[in-house]
RNA sequence: GUCCCCAUGGUCAAGCGGUUAAGACAUCGCCCUUUCAAGGCGGUAUCACGGGUUCGAUUCCCGUUGGGGACGCCA
């Protein structure tokens, strides 16, 4: 059975990077029909938060990214925040005291400080002196009734080389001497994430860890943890990192990171994934647009990359748009609702009573927006009793100064003749426009900028059906009495 | 600095010893068109470098360079 996790600590948003080793944790674990696990890495107290756990559950569920066993639903090898755990924690400290494999550390902060600095200073990669390796009984005895604090550092075998078997990168062997006796409990009786990350993960059976590829080089302390405990060794896959323009991993300063400011700006989670799951990971190079279902189907771990990949925003906001095209109306407009509501161009009122215009409006904008945001700046006119023009607007009218009053006569004569209806105003606009003398071009761009204010937009015969036929003579009638 | 990882267009990427080196985004033309999109057609653009191995290397090996990550009583 296969066991997998995705190990978050609450002191952030969930970001994009999270967001995607998430992602291919839990794609492994549907594949294969096996556990997808959520373990809340807390031991940070200081900079762990409520808000930061639910918002990260939150953006899981938005992704669909549903977990087996968990925080909020428990599971048979809980509990799964670790601050919940820290008494088994502590037993297996005991143990690996009790046998000799680690030992108290009475060395303190200042002291360590000083030796880094002078490693550093000789240039040379600093390693603990192993001072305390092998105090003897009764000063060790002493220390302790003296109340010194201590730490708990593990012994490592300076002989020999320890391989990783990752299903990535293949076997990656690190020298036994790179690594020193390292702490795996703080003074403060914390242990230490690499020495929980094993323990959590050898106790819920964890059969791959599938994280980032920045966690590969902490891989072999794990495994001497795991060694020394004699646990089982789970398999590793240390997936590429996302990185920003500059090819660093991505962070904050690239620019928006939060899953939750994604879903916020109008981006649906299936574009989102879609891009995601693309990001480090083909299942040929051919296929861009897959739903969930394929990717379930496709993924492998074999396939991933082993280099770093850019984040592409314009991708991405390309790929939402593709998603945002392929909706149908009904549900696109109940997404696009909550947008025009926020910007203040609709009322809860309005979506009772106007339901069918606001889904008109939403159909023809469904080409044109990327994002379900952008529904409302684009639509504005639709919905405000006063339009605005926009500077490119005011050039259409000033180009074409000497035929608006001709234009918007006719315009008014035609509708209150033979009203808004698409097909009929449109044959008969373009008969009396072309007896009037004036070409479609600028009748055109004068109409629509004197209906919309902008010149930008659906069809204008379109714009004039939606509009209706009140709205419509109440634009021609503000624009009359502005005098050209 | 030490250790580790990586290297096909601007970006995501196919490729797994013999190819005119796919495809997508972006970009640039053209078409469609009342505008903006969408769509259609086409163009520009890639194997980091140097050695091997081989009849033949983008592909395998070794170096170089470049990029990244990790080096905490953070996770």
């Amino acid at each position: 059975m296969v066991r997998v996790r995705f190990a978050p600590s609450p002191t952030g948003y969930l970001h994009i990077g999270g967001a995607r080793t998430a992602l291919f944790n839990w794609l492994f674990a549907r594949e294969h029909n096996g556990k997808f696990i959520l373990r809340i890495e807390d031991t940070d107290k200081e900079r762990s938060t409520e808000e930061s756990l639910n918002e990260i559950l939150r953006s899981l569920r938005w992704l669909g990214l549903n977990w087996d066993e968990g925080p909020d639903i428990g599971g048979p090898y809980g509990p799964y925040f670790q601050s919940q755990r820290l008494d088994i924690y502590l037993k297996y400290i005991d143990k690996l005291l009790d046998e000799n494999k680690a030992y108290k550390c009475f060395c303190t902060k200042e002291e360590l400080e000083e030796e880094r600095k002078k490693a550093e200073s000789e240039k040379r990669a600093f390693k603990y002196s192993g001072k305390c390796k092998n105090l003897p009984e009764y000063e060790i005895k002493q220390k302790e009734q003296a109340k010194i604090p201590y730490t708990v550092r593990i012994k490592i075998d300076q002989e020999g080389e320890t391989v990783i078997k990752d299903k990535i990168r293949g076997e990656v062997v690190f020298q036994n001497f790179v690594l020193d006796d390292f702490i795996i409990m703080r003074a403060d009786k914390m242990p230490v994430y690499n020495f929980v990350v094993v323990i959590d993960d050898a106790l819920m059976q964890i059969t791959h860890v599938i994280r980032g590829e920045d966690h590969l080089s902490n891989t072999p302390k794990q495994i001497h943890i795991y060694k020394a405990l004699g646990f089982n060794i789970p398999e590793f896959a240390h997936i590429p990192l996302i990185l920003g323009p500059d090819k660093s991993k991505l962070s904050k300063r690239h620019g928006e990171t939060s899953c939750g400011v994604y879903e916020k700006n109008g981006f649906l989670p299936e574009a989102f994934i879609n891009y995601l799951a693309l990001l480090g990971w083909s299942p040929d190079g051919e296929k861009t647009e897959m739903s969930v279902d394929e990717i379930i189907k496709e993924f492998s771990l074999e396939k991933v990359h082993k280099a770093g990949a850019i984040f592409d925003n314009q991708k991405l906001l390309w790929l939402n748009g593709v998603y945002i095209r392929k909706k149908n109306i009904n549900e696109l407009t109940e997404l696009c609702i909550p947008y025009l509501k926020e910007s203040g161009l609709i009322t809860d009122d309005d979506i009772k009573n106007k339901y069918e215009y606001i889904k008109k409006v939403v159909a023809l904008q469904q080409e044109k927006i990327k994002t379900l945001s952008e529904i409302s700046h684009l639509s504005d006119y639709f919905f405000k009793d006063n339009i605005t023009l926009t500077e490119d607007a005011k050039k259409i009218l000033e180009k074409n100064k000497q035929d608006i009053k001709k234009v918007i006569e006719t315009l008014k004569n035609i509708i209150i003749e033979v009203g808004v209806e698409k097909s009929k105003v449109e044959e008969k606009i373009r008969i009396d426009m072309e007896k009037a003398g004036i070409k479609p071009k600028v009748f055109m761009h004068v109409i629509r900028v004197i209906l919309t204010g902008t010149t930008i937009g659906p069809g204008l015969f379109d714009i004039i059906e939606t509009l209706g036929k009140d709205v419509c003579l109440k634009r021609i009638e503000n624009t009359l009495a502005n005098d050209f």
